[in-house]
DNA sequence: CTCCAGGTCCAGA
DNA sequence: TCTGGACATGGA
């Protein structure tokens, strides 16, 4: 199956951490393999065109969605253009989108991420798919996870996040409304609700709100953006991470989320 | 062996 | 409110 697309990088965009599901091959054209509303597909684009090795019909619509492809980004660009410091990274992964993922997928994969690197988080969504989920290579539910235990998490590579995810599962399954309440609320209420679950801090709320619940607000402050933000916009002083992200909202908005995908993939990639 | 990875939690100023 | 250290695990 063929998409026609318009602004967008799938290797830029799957490549700046969002969701640690899709394993890259890289034989000249990367392709990314993963799955998607439970079916299991390969991804690789040429130009405007965005490849699917599958013919199912019904899964159009849904690339569409987990992509964000309709979305209008002439805002974005339009700060980002006016950003000087970020020229670089702009010019570079333009077409770089905010995934819209599973809301609980993305409450765990940041979980597991706090204090982790790429590829051992890549390896648990795997161990955990693979173990925890009774549909073939599927992220396990909520329930799924909190019918597990924390010594099998703990076994699965977890380590010390073992029993926030694990506890934070059981709270979602006590009470799955609050997925919603967390929808409809405006950020900063959504934060506030985020944070009271184990393993959710401010910067992990921030990821969880941007990725899982279109909250463009949110801007994740890890150590990369700390890191860049201090030597972009504040002349490398030791300045906090709460400081950044005030700073970072006051400045662009709405649309301090996208920025702050494009000063991480560009950090990363070693071009700001 | 030491250091680090998309931080959080807890204790003590 | 703000800072320092502990915390599992695996790779460099």
């Amino acid at each position: 199956m063929k998409i026609r697309t318009k602004n967008f990088n799938l290797e830029a965009t799957l490549d700046s951490a969002q969701v640690f599901g899709f394993v890259k091959n890289e034989e000249g054209l990367p392709k990314y393999t993963g799955i998607l509303k439970g079916v299991n597909l390969t991804l690789w684009q040429e130009g405007p065109v965005l490849n699917v090795s599958t013919e199912e019909k019904s899964i159009k619509k849904h690339i569409e969605t987990y992509f964000d492809l309709k979305r209008d980004l002439s805002q974005e660009y339009a700060v980002l253009e006016r950003e000087e410091k970020l020229r670089e990274s702009f010019e570079k992964f333009k077409g770089l989108r905010i995934i819209r993922q599973d809301s609980w997928e993305a409450i765990a994969c940041f979980i597991i991420s706090a204090n982790n690197n790429f590829k051992r988080i890549q390896n648990i969504w795997h161990q955990l798919s693979e173990n925890l989920s009774r549909k073939n290579s599927c992220f396990p539910s909520f329930d799924e996870v909190a019918a597990s235990s924390e010594k099998e998490l703990r076994d699965l590579g977890l380590g010390y996040r073992a029993p926030y995810l694990f506890k934070t599962a059981q709270g979602v399954k006590e009470n799955p409304e609050c997925l919603n309440q967390i929808r409809k609320s405006d950020y900063e209420e959504a934060k506030r609700l985020l944070v009271q679950f184990p393993g959710i801090g401010p910067k992990v709320a921030d990821c969880v709100l941007l990725y899982g619940f279109q909250k463009y607000e949110a801007f994740p402050v890890d150590v990369w953006i700390l890191r860049i933000m201090r030597k972009l916009y504040f002349g490398n002083r030791k300045v906090s991470e709460k400081r950044v992200l005030e700073y970072a909202q006051k400045r662009w908005g709405s649309c301090a989320g996208y920025v702050q995908q494009y000063v991480f993939h560009g950090g990363r990639m070693g071009v700001l």
